[in-house]
DNA sequence: CTCCTTTAGATATCTAGACGAGTGGGCGAT
DNA sequence: ATCGCCCACTCGTCTAGATATCTAAAGGAG
């Protein structure tokens, strides 16, 4: 039987209000605070601790879930529970629409991606017509249906983002844009081609726990968030030209935002 | 022994590799998305469940957990598991620092509040000065120590965001910023008085899950993740004079950005 | 009528075990 | 030396209880 390196944990208080397996989180969670167990690091296994606080295995799984629920570990099944290392953040800048961009004709993910040294890909494209939703119909001045943009961004292998840009048909049917690649610049430069010059962006932002798909989708650990953006796009005559949806693991991001003071 | 309305949940696959306690979290998540458990309504107690199912009460309390995490229902001991309402959320728009605001001299968490009819509140002010940590000496270009401005925003009787300004020593002592109420317009009206004319912002946005502490703080459910905002102020000189680190309970906030489209 | 106690039903925590399944190292057969 | 199997260790799931605590409603004492 394997025993604990001491001094990393403490005794249990048995005369405290708080419920066991919270003192064994907040016991594990200082140790990793403090840098006792380091990024991608394995804690003690579940025997370890039933050993060593002497509570039974489920009380220790309950710690660990504790923990889970709070991002700070995740567990490998057969490997052991480990401190879940904080991946390098992907930046939204607020220009990251600007024409400048745009007109060098590269996606704006690839040169982002390859500037930072990871390998980008945008995976499982899929554009149709479609119904839209109220919500999509709402803000693009109730259109029925509409043509739907679905693309997964990854980097380095990983799941960071998925989004839908859903565009009235009147615009984007028989187009580039309803094209599974659009071309250089992406659907913002053949909105412009198309007449429609682009005047400003409206960006809603929540953060909220991923539905079971959106885990799925992202591989998301448990414990979390997803960054739920919804940008409109609007034209010179004031139209709602586009919305995109987007989806992104929060832990892989960091919104970024310029705002004037006048 | 109370017998569970029929029809709103379904049986087990024992054939499916899926765990018993992912199955009825399953359904009861399905249950709660068709709208036949509406917001605020009491699920099936656990003893109810482990009799629909045919299952230890364990199982049905670890599909509870899932739900729980996900942010879809919290449990009241000794009174019943619970749909999660949604609640109304606060809007942050991108203009709420304009200078038009400022000069009408009355804060902007009070006056959005009562523009929605709700009754706001402001409490456990702290303001001392303090050494400067790492990351807000980074940013308001090597600094030592600080004027820190420690608030929380309440919303009818619910905390929604937590807030403290850092402010240089040099710009803020023996001024009215220095004071527990700065006085109409908040710290950014005093800045420009004392002749630090601003000039932009900058907001960095993240999303986690809450530390302990942050969920005592925000009295926050389990499965609600925090939006964590980083704002700097800029004057005219390109000066940073003030870092607001904030926490917002994300299931009470939308954030609005506009974004020019240049 | 008010206040307190009782009680039933609900969740919270914990124990002690069982079996399943993924991982990786050691060891024997080839 | 290598392949393949076994085994120890790991987490995942589930059972069947136990005690504690909280809530709300009912009933009794004053």
């Amino acid at each position: 039987m394997p025993s604990l390196p001491s001094g990393f944990l403490g005794d249990l208080d048995p005369t405290s209000d708080r419920a066991v397996f919270r003192q064994i989180a907040d016991q594990l969670r200082e140790a990793i605070d403090r840098g006792r167990f380091k990024e991608g690091e394995k804690l003690p296994s579940e025997a370890e601790l039933v050993d060593h606080y002497g509570v039974s295995r489920m009380t220790v799984r309950n710690s660990f879930s504790v923990l889970q629920g709070e991002g700070l570990v995740h567990a490998e099944h057969g490997k052991g529970v480990f401190v879940r290392p904080r991946p390098p953040v992907r930046r939204l800048a607020s220009d990251r629409f600007a024409r400048r961009h745009r007109e060098q004709g590269k996606a704006a993910f690839i040169v982002e991606a390859n500037a930072a040294g990871s390998h980008p890909q945008v995976d499982s494209l899929e554009v149709k017509e479609e119904k839209a939703s109220q919500d999509v119909s709402a803000r693009l001045g109730s259109v029925r249906r509409v043509l739907a943009r679905r693309r997964r961004y990854l980097l380095d292998g990983r799941p960071v983002e998925f989004a839908t840009s859903y565009l009235p048909l009147d615009i984007a049917r028989g187009t580039p844009i309803a094209e599974p690649n659009p071309g250089p610049g992406g659907i913002y430069a053949r909105l412009e081609e198309l007449g429609h010059r682009l005047d400003h962006f409206e960006e809603e932002i929540r953060a909220r726990m991923p539905s079971p798909a959106e885990v799925k989708t992202l591989r998301l650990a448990s414990g979390v968030p997803v960054i739920h953006l919804i940008r409109t796009a609007f034209d010179a005559e004031g139209r709602a030209v586009e919305v995109c949806d987007t989806v992104m693991a929060a832990d892989a991001y960091v919104l970024s935002y310029q705002l004037p003071a006048t």
